[in-house]
RNA sequence: GCUCCCAUCGUCUAGAGGCCUAGGACGUCGCCCUCUCACGGCGAAAACCGGGGUUCGAAUCCCCGUGGGAGCGCCA
């Protein structure tokens, strides 16, 4: 049997953190069993779906790689199909039609609870079909078994069993027709030939009615995945207030693609103490016995250290490529300045982020308003103003390499008894208009000779 | 309230009865390297929720408790 997993989102919002390692880890499976994976938008909530959502998902995938086989599939285009299924399990016995209102439903409800009972339907309406050509809304109700249970065997919770009785019967069409999720997402499953679902914990609950309504339409349940949530830092709920709780976030923040993935695989997965993983990897280690069961909480520095480690070691000009998004939102045009492969060298292993990254290398691009307060007052001083101006001559006329730089560094300071330190700190400053930047040398080299000498001018009228 | 799920360092996790004096990673704290910031190297502190069982032996199995979470919608 082939595997084909979905990945099943609302277009509700944003490509949630959640949602994007449920696909991730559904992508993982097809992958790796060379299955199929298959897209499909659950857009049965007309008040809320949206078509930017879709469009905010689907670029999401793209930019993480989650590269779908099938899809997207939307379920707003299928409702003739959902229809056909709904008259057939009329037909069939297997749903009817239910004419309480909400009100009456309301009441209902609060009268179990006061009682403590669970909230449910009663089924009050099974016996009362109306004979055709009744004129009151009614909506369509599956016909729940009564008796026995339902047994989950799921593929990282284990064995689970609910009792028929604590379900109630679900409505699978509203009032006005359109069909309901826990139906619509049985049919396309069915209709897909979805074999594993892998999907958020949330959904553990659901699982055993869409068994039953999968059951009654003579189908046979897929295997079922459920995967333990993932919480905001302070292990809470994940909601915009905690941090990044969707993916473009976390693009913005400046995070590699490469990095955030590798971050969510191993958030409730593992394979022994193997931190590391490129895709490749993935796609021979994943395997759904190895995820956990309990939830697991984001944790921001480790997802930064793991983007720098990327930084730090893929190649230079993949990096650059999304460096240039970056510099883009920073209104920085890049044929102003050094190559971005060479700002990514130079600041590779300086940078946990890419905005961080595009953020300091600014003044490759641009001049700098003012100097950082406490360099310029720490390192140009009267007393550094002789030396400086002896380095401004010699870096007017000295080949331009990080070598004969250095060396015109090494040597001016000498010359004037300083250590090399003593004379690269305010040169940074001078250029860079701040004390931190990668090595002087480099710096030096990157802002190029015209700039570098202006600067040092600028820094001596400063001086005054 | 009812049903279901979960429980190892601050966090992510290893651990499938003896290999556990509980391992790794991030973070934290020292020290080293050093032109700044970093990178890197070395080292340290830091956890089996509680109680009962089962067993020669339990972080691992069972039960209870406690604590968290989810579901109980004409949302998905």
């Amino acid at each position: 049997m082939t595997v084909r997993t979905r990945f099943a989102p609302s277009p509700t919002g944003y490509l949630h953190i959640g949602g994007a390692r449920t696909a991730l880890f559904s992508w993982l499976y097809a992958r790796k069993h060379g299955g199929s994976f298959v897209l499909r938008i659950e857009d049965t909530d007309l008040e809320r779906s949206t078509a930017e959502s879709v469009n905010v998902i689907l670029e999401g995938m793209s930019w993480l790689g989650l590269n779908y086989d099938e899809g997207p599939f939307f379920q707003t285009h299928r409702f003739d199909r959902y229809a056909e299924v709904v008259e057939q399990l009329l037909a069939e016995g297997k749903a009817y039609k239910c004419y309480c209102s909400k009100d009456e439903l309301e009441v209902m409800r609060a009268e179990q609870m006061a009682r403590k009972e669970k909230p449910r339907y009663d089924g009050r309406c099974r016996q009362r079909d109306l004979p055709s050509g009744e004129e009151a809304p009614y909506v369509i109700r599956f016909r729940n078994p009564e008796e026995g249970e339902v047994v989950v065997d799921d593929l990282v919770r284990g064995r689970v069993v609910f009792a028929n009785k604590e379900l109630d019967d679900l409505i699978i069409a509203r009032s006005d027709g359109s069909p309901t999720y826990n139906f619509t997402v049985v049919v396309d499953d069915f209709d897909m030939g979805i074999t594993h679902v892998i999907r958020g914990d949330d959904h553990l609950n659901n699982t055993p009615r869409q068994m039953n309504i999968l059951r009654a339409l003579g189908a046979e349940p897929p295997r079922y995945a459920h995967v333990p949530m993932i919480l905001g830092e302070d292990g809470q709920k994940l909601s915009k207030r905690h941090g990044a709780a969707s993916v473009t976030d976390y693009r913005d923040q400046g995070f590699l693609p490469e990095a955030l993935l590798n971050y969510l695989v191993r958030l409730g997965w593992s394979h022994g103490d193997q931190e590391i993983f490129s895709r490749e990897e993935m796609f021979q280690l994943f395997d759904i016995a190895d995820i956990n069961n309990s939830a697991s909480a984001l944790n921001m520095s480790k997802a930064f250290w793991l983007n720098q480690h990327y930084i730090k070691t893929l190649p230079p000009a993949r990096v650059a490529e999304e460096l240039s998004y970056h510099l883009g939102k920073l209104d920085v045009d890049p044929t102003t300045g050094p190559d971005l492969v060479e700002v990514v060298i130079a600041y590779q292993e300086r940078a946990k982020s890419l905005a961080e990254m595009a953020q300091g290398s600014l003044f490759f691009y641009r001049e700098f308003e003012q100097y950082d307060e406490k360099a310029a007052k720490k390192n140009l001083t009267a007393a550094i103003a002789t030396p400086l101006r002896a380095l401004r001559d010699q870096l007017a006329t000295v080949e331009w390499s990080d070598g004969a730089i250095h060396q015109a560094v090494e040597a001016v300071a000498a010359a004037h008894e300083l250590n090399l330190g003593k004379l690269a700190q305010p040169l940074r400053v001078a250029v860079t208009g701040a004390g931190v930047s990668p090595p002087i040398d480099v710096t030096v080299r990157l802002i190029g000779r015209e700039r570098t000498l202006a600067r040092i001018d600028r820094a001596l009228a400063y001086i005054g």
